[in-house]
DNA sequence: CGAAGATTGATCGTTTTCGATCATTTTCCA
DNA sequence: TGGAAAATGATCGAAAACGATCAATCTTCG
């Protein structure tokens, strides 16, 4: 019999070989579970008889799929099978990018949520990391937020009593962000207190937040230039890459949370840098 | 985590209650049925728990009523519940009735995407018809859009290839749009070619087109002066009902388009405002 | 008013799914 | 290469959902 299906080598192991060569390809956990959320956006609703034929595998680990990526909020279980999820169209890839690290990423984002006091006017940055930070904080009243990521809003947007501005600007594919002169041009109507900012790496070498793209570093300053204070939020797998665009120094923000697998970079940087940096776990 | 689920309710007891009286009430299951269309519509999903708790009814009953709608092609059954299907065309029993108000919506989208011209850029109204709209255009190369409205964000955004600019401001429930005056302000930004304009409501009789609120109005206002041409976009059941303010004139706008269901009304209103009107189907 | 028909609710035995546990296989590093 | 860790598969009792049947209630109309 035929273990897998393999009929169309999807984009996605081709995306991540180019964008995330440090870690290599898709487990075929991950590459499983990427093309059950992507049927499931074709579809709407699949059993779980048909994803054990489909994949060849037991009903034991359908489950455990499917549970996982309920837990990343990618669908939404059911007696039988799951459904999509209809809040915003998520695609494969980035179903993915979410599960991946999901476990450091919630518990950086835990850390981050702690530092967000009530009353606060919260600027989320887009990425994966913020958005894990967006569901923690979205429970909590009394807080007004400011996004430039359309998964963000559309996470907030599912709860009641909370103030959200949306930063308008051009709709780019890459991080599903909203971007450009007329975003900056947004963002510096405002004043928040606190900035969650995902940084696609960090280079503790040079002391560099970078991140993908001039313009994706371009609105992050503006950012950075609105807010009281700076919160980065950086999983271990950021200190490893590299990336084009310069954002800040180090130094210059207030915090930087990450995960456990950073201690040792960490451990050998500069003590001016060192006290930045706080871990969770 | 609770996300709101009653918001589609209170809506859809007027409508109800508003315009099926007159010509014979529906029967209590019809409407429950009906009911559970629309929330499938909405949601994707329901499972037989919540329809009990909704409708202070049976399961024994919501089974039935969720088999007879499978039977009519409106749903699909799943253990535990029911999934909205992607339906396609419905034979016109009792389903054509139920479905009416989408298919009415999809006909009239078709007709307002046919007067979209190739590399047009396409401002969209937040609204559930020009969300249909957004359907019909997404596929299409070389537009550009700029829309207010969350849900048609995440619709366009699966393409690639396309200029997407989201109209940045404070996010509202009610619509699912951002709005407020740094939404108008950043809607003055642009010079579109086609405004698809949502309506709450047209009032034939003093030639004006209406929506919920003024904060939403004033937007529409903001919309419609950087627009070259102006198509509205209502279903019939708009004709009937009233809402708080004043968007603009009838005769301001290019065209109305709507369903057949609105023959009579329009039938009966001065040549100087008929011609507007396009009817679907 | 009252009987026929339709709608709804309750019950019960059967089938399906779930979740937890444990054995087995695979993968990943040191 | 060997061993730890992770992923997967199999099993089984419990829980949930199903379908069918029958009784109770509501509608309709002669």
């Amino acid at each position: 019999m035929s273990p897998r299906n393999d009929r169309y080598r999807s984009s996605l192991n081709e995306f991540y070989h180019l964008h995330e060569k440090g870690r290599g390809v898709l487990t075929q956990a991950e590459d499983r579970q990427a093309k059950i959320v992507e049927l499931l956006r074709e579809q709407n609703f699949v059993d779980i008889r048909t994803l054990t034929e489909r994949f060849d595998i037991s009903v034991a680990t359908v489950r455990r799929d499917l549970d996982e990526l309920e837990g990343a909020g990618l669908l939404r279980r059911t007696h039988g099978g799951a459904v999509n999820v209809n809040q915003v169209a998520q695609d494969a890839t980035n179903a993915a990018r979410l599960i991946s690290k999901q476990a450091e990423k919630a518990a950086i984002a835990e850390v981050a949520a702690g530092m967000v006091a009530d009353g606060d006017t919260v600027l989320l940055d887009a990425g994966t990391t913020a958005l894990e930070v967006a569901k923690k904080l979205s429970g909590r009243s009394s807080l007004t937020f400011i996004s430039n990521g359309l998964d963000i809003i559309a996470e907030l947007s599912r709860f009641d009593g909370q103030s959200i501005y949306s930063v308008g600007g051009e709709y780019t594919e890459t991080n599903r962000s909203f971007r450009g002169p007329l975003a900056e041009h947004f963002i510096r109507q405002f004043n928040a207190d606190k900035l969650i900012l995902n940084a696609a790496s960090i280079d503790v070498d040079r002391g560099l937040i970078c991140t993908g793209s001039p313009l994706n570093a371009s609105v992050a300053r503006a950012m950075i230039e609105i807010s009281r204070r700076v919160i980065v939020v950086a999983d271990h797998s950021k200190f490893t890459k590299s990336s084009l665009s310069v954002v800040t120094r180090i130094e210059d923000v207030g915090v930087v949370v990450t995960d456990a697998g950073a201690k040792s970079i960490i451990d050998a940087a500069p003590d001016k840098l060192r006290k930045k940096f706080v871990v969770a776990n």
